[in-house]
DNA sequence: ATCAAAGCCATTTTT
DNA sequence: TGGCTTTGAT
């Protein structure tokens, strides 16, 4: 299995290996060690949540150097973010020490940015193109739309931007795109995607998916290219391969094509990426599409009590469409989960950092996350945690490399980098504000577009030819003349220093005061972190360039620098893959909520939020407490939930209710739990226990409580109408229809889901 | 050219 | 409801 003329590795001594073959097979479970052993050919690691997936990859990279003598050169390991592929880089490295590398490990999209950079004549691109990132697409959808003229009323610049992804994931060109158009509609799409590719053409740019999508291309048209890299490619692992789109899968399999020595490590359950693309199927089917194949099951689960093991597979067991695996785990069953249902997002929110402060004991705040559907519910934790002076820290909400000081900074410099990108020419014209205004751009896009020339050239004919008012030409010559220094600095200046010396020159400080006023200040700590970035950079890579380091920026999300802050962890669930915390809290299992009600209709749809649940679930190592509100502040309108439908899916045995008896709907009084001596009241009683000076008043209630909290006669409030009685409902969810009796317009009927309708309850 | 009011639109988003 | 963009007025 090991050929041993291998073993004369230069890469590692033989003690050093001794010491690290040990370190590889130690503390492994069987499956793993199989795993990491295997010899060649496909293998499939389907791997449970929290089964030591990483740890199978690295180590089986470290095994494959180590003991089968791959030179490390040869072995690539592709990741979905950067952190994963970090993570492995240095578990890697611990490994074998400081010295050798595990061969390549990166993102699909570095490594596809790595092979065009080196093929870039081949693949027909210009040699210092750029990566427009989501926000610069949308500017230059945008600037198409208004060039063309285009008014559609049923496609929004964002809704182009998501189509042109989606016909790119499918590996569809424009012209493809148009025939297989049916509508005027269609037609349309396609002349904007056409006209997309020809402005990312002549900006010298690739957007994200262009990078996959070009070195696709590449490897098409020439076939001795790849080639070149299926042969370097002796061994290919794969990690998160159930988030894999077509392009990728493609890519692997030009990769994996000479050598056959594909390993992917996945799991179906945890795919949570296809509205982005990601092929489920590409896991489900990799046994069909790689005669051959072992498949390993990583079932046993290190992290989680059973009971929310056996919670979270009993939920994913409603799924058809997975090749199923039954997680176990030997850790301890641990607490019950916990469910409160609250009468409305607010009380969900204030429950939460009651259970925070009570938990604060055994664990510590970063010990603790919130997880949720959507962005918009962390307004309420925020507000609430804010005031209750709980620490907190919300990850993922503006990248860094998203923030328009940063896109501001490096649109200068990717200007000077790249005189023909555009999207950075527009951004930065006038900003900080210079004078330029909308006529002198108006002339000089005109040029541009009848000449066929990039903007910064247009614009210095327009100077050329007189065709601007003195002042204004006066002004865009200061704007070119400025660009032009920055690019001779470029040559010779680090980007650290080129970026210091381009915030003195703008005084860009003076542009986010006028601007942010107090908020100034937190702008500029992150003009601060950009230049912290490329000093960081410049040490790390030492013949580092520019461009290297501007291709880093455009591929580094910010959410990668997770900071260890010691406060509570809010974020989206999509956000948490990957993630653990001793305690989550996971809110608004409402139906409409989570699922979310965009993805209830089809079957797939709900697989994929149960599927989302499910990730959430498995994120937590000992306490794990949902809640759902009954009702609900979305988009303004008060809207009221049933419970979520996979809260029914979770068996009785591993959950219980809290109820909190008496705490009104509105009422800012702190909730008191007195709930019948329950074990829930234990948890929450001890920092609640000060604040029960004055508790609620009990609510009369008004009939049987319907889930949505709009019994019928029950009173409410129009914003239009005023007062009324609720005096028959029909339908339910969105569609729930009230006939009200208002005091002094006559009965109506009222859709709660788009009005503003306020239970009264005093 | 610049500001404020009014309109618009809101799943999730590794790169 | 709130945040962002576009529009309109000075």
């Amino acid at each position: 299995m090991i050929p041993p003329e291998r073993f004369d590795s230069p890469e590692i001594a033989n003690d050093a290996r001794r010491a690290a073959l040990d370190a590889v097979l130690g503390g492994l479970n069987e499956e793993q060690a199989r795993a990491v052993t295997h010899g060649g050919g496909p293998l499939l690691v389907l791997a449970g949540a929290g089964s030591g997936k990483t740890r199978v990859i690295t180590h089986r990279i470290v095994h494959l150097t180590v003991a089968g003598g791959v030179p490390s050169s040869r072995i690539v390991a592709v990741t979905f973010t950067n952190k994963a592929a970090a993570e492995m880089r240095r578990r890697v490295e611990r490994l074998l020490g400081a010295r050798a590398s595990g061969g390549w490990i990166g993102t699909f999209h570095a490594l596809c940015l790595r092979i065009l950079r080196r093929n870039h004549d081949q693949a027909g691109l210009p040699a210092g193109f750029v990566i427009y990132d989501s926000a610069d697409q949308q500017s230059l959808v945008k600037r198409i739309l208004r060039a063309e003229g285009i008014e559609s009323s049923s496609d929004t610049p964002r809704s182009f931007r998501s189509r042109i992804s989606r016909a790119k994931n499918a590996l569809q060109t424009p012209d493809e795109m148009e025939q297989a158009a049916y509508s005027p509609q269609g037609r349309l799409r396609a002349r904007v995607y056409r006209l997309y590719q020809q402005a990312l053409h002549q900006a010298n740019a690739v957007d994200f998916d262009d990078l996959l999508v070009r070195t696709l291309e590449l490897f098409d048209r020439h076939p001795e290219v790849a080639q070149g890299y299926a042969q370097r490619c002796e061994h290919l692992l794969v990690d998160e391969y159930q988030d894999t789109n077509r392009p990728q899968y493609l890519l692997i399999r030009h990769l994996s094509a000479l050598h056959g020595n594909i390993c992917v490590v996945g799991d179906e359950d945890q795919s949570i990426y296809r509205f982005r693309g990601a092929e489920i199927r590409n896991i489900l089917e990799f046994e069909a599409d790689h005669p051959g194949t072992s498949t390993i099951r990583l079932e046993q689960n290190y992290r989680s009590t059973g009971t929310i093991i056996g919670a979270a597979t009993a939920l994913i067991s409603n799924n058809v469409l997975r090749k199923g695996k039954t997680l176990w785990t030997q850790n301890p069953d641990g607490e019950m989960l916990e469910l409160f249902c609250a009468p409305d997002d607010r009380s969900e929110a204030v429950h939460v950092a009651r259970q925070v402060r009570a938990l604060e004991s055994d664990a510590g705040l970063d010990e603790m996350a919130v997880l949720y559907r959507t962005n918009a519910q962390s307004r309420q934790l925020e507000e609430i945690f804010r005031r209750e002076g709980i620490p907190y820290q919300i990850v993922g909400s503006v990248q860094f490399y998203e923030r328009k000081e940063v896109k501001d900074l490096l649109a200068y410099v990717k200007l000077a980098a790249n005189p023909a990108d555009d999207v950075s020419f527009r951004r930065i014209v006038n900003t900080p504000p210079r004078g330029i205004g909308e006529t002198t751009l108006r002339v000089v896009e005109d040029v541009a577009r009848t000449m066929g020339l990039p903007l910064m050239e247009a614009a210095g004919h327009t100077l050329e030819s007189g065709l601007v008012a003195s002042r204004a030409a006066g002004r865009l010559e200061k704007f070119l003349d400025f660009v032009a220094e920055l690019l001779e600095r470029s040559d010779e200046r680090p980007a650290a220093e080129l970026i210091e010396h381009l915030v003195e020159s703008i005084d860009y400080a003076a542009y986010l005061e006028k601007g942010y006023g107090a908020m100034a200040g937190e702008r500029m700590e992150n003009v601060q972190a950009l230049v912290s970035a490329a000093v960081e950079y410049a040490e790390e890579n030492e013949d580092g360039t520019l461009q290297d380091f501007l291709d880093r920026s455009a591929l580094v999300a910010g959410a990668d620098e997770l900071r260890d802050v010691p406060g509570v962890t809010l974020m989206t669930i999509h956000c948490a893959k990957g993630l653990e915390f001793p305690v989550v809290f996971l809110v608004g299992l409402d139906d409409g909520v989570f699922p979310h009600a965009m993805a209830s209709d089809t079957p797939e749809n709900i697989e994929e939020e149960r599927r989302l649940c499910y990730v959430a679930m498995t994120r937590a190592r000992r306490r794990l407490l949902l809640s759902h509100a009954r009702l609900r502040r979305l988009q303004g309108a008060l809207i009221p939930h049933p419970p979520s439908r996979f809260l029914e899916e979770i068996p009785p045995g591993r959950i219980r209710e809290i109820v909190p008896p008496d705490a009104g709907f509105f009422d800012d009084a702190p909730v008191r739990y007195a709930g019948g001596g329950s074990s829930a009241a234990r948890v929450a009683r001890p920092r609640t226990a000060r604040r029960d000076a004055a508790p609620a008043p009990a609510r009369v209630p008004v009939g049987p409580p319907p889930e949505d909290g709009f019994a019928i006669g029950a009173l409410v409030r129009h914003p239009r109408f005023g007062g009324g009685t609720i005096l028959d409902r029909e339908g339910r969810g969105k569609q729930l229809k009230l006939t009200i009796r208002f005091a002094d317009h006559g009965s109506k009927k009222i859709l709660p889901a788009y009005t503003k309708l306020l239970i009264q309850t005093g």
